[in-house]
DNA sequence: TTGACATATTCCATTGTGAGAATATAATCC
DNA sequence: GGATTATATTCTCACAATGGAATATGTCAA
């Protein structure tokens, strides 16, 4: 499958908008710009162009109908983040550190990692 | 408890620099700066404002030891970035995305949504 | 065709961000 | 004290990003 280039997914994410506009895409289907500019409250202009950021990313994708174009959350462009961030989950998680560190036991046969104490 | 202000955790990883150095913090413990410089190749300047960024974000923390001062990886500080993207997490996994079918035309009673066919 | 509508693109001014060099602070050692 | 080590901060510069206004492009309708 030809990768479509998604150049800093995290950089386009960073961006509070865009955010919103990701949200507003999830749920609904297909949404035409206009009724984004309706649901994030900003210029027109400045939706276009960070549709255009999410798309370039691999966020989003196009597709037109008519003098509108429909936009879609294409989620798949979310995972490297989701992937990234789920290497340090158990960091936090208590639970998944239990896990995590039972497995390294059995697999090494040696004794527990110190659970890394709270401060 | 004293929420201590974390300005834009987004926007802190969006750096690749510094999604280095909190891998480069991951697993080991309490890290001084200039390990970190060894680890991701980069002057010691630049090591210590990316530093700085990640701790106003709240995704590491200082402790200082005599001369030097040992950077903990703060996994908490991830969180809200699972959160956001675990939000679309169904979009892409499709067992998730089945469960999720199930609930809903259980709930509405209606026929199941086209599961959006890929171009 | 003309006109209205939906969206994209360009231009400009402002702000922000990162690299790099130099310097400052602080702790330790002699 | 002075020298050395570890780290932070300041400064400047180049460049990317953002918002806003204006304009361009493409599509439908009459």
């Amino acid at each position: 499958m030809p990768r479509p280039a998604a150049p800093d997914v995290f950089a386009a994410i960073a961006e509070p908008r865009r955010r919103d506009l990701v949200a507003a895409l999830a749920g609904a289907g297909p949404r035409p710009v206009n009724d984004l500019v309706a649901a994030v409250r900003l210029p027109q202009p400045a939706v276009s162009k960070h549709l255009a950021v999410l798309r370039e990313a691999g966020i989003v994708s196009v597709q037109r109908r008519g003098r509108q174009r429909l936009y879609t959350l294409n989620a798949e462009g979310l995972r490297p983040i989701h992937a990234w961030v789920g290497r340090f989950e158990r960091f936090w998680d208590r639970h998944l550190a239990r896990i995590r560190a039972r497995a390294e036991r059995q697999a090494h046969h040696q004794p527990p990692t110190r659970p890394a104490k709270e401060k």
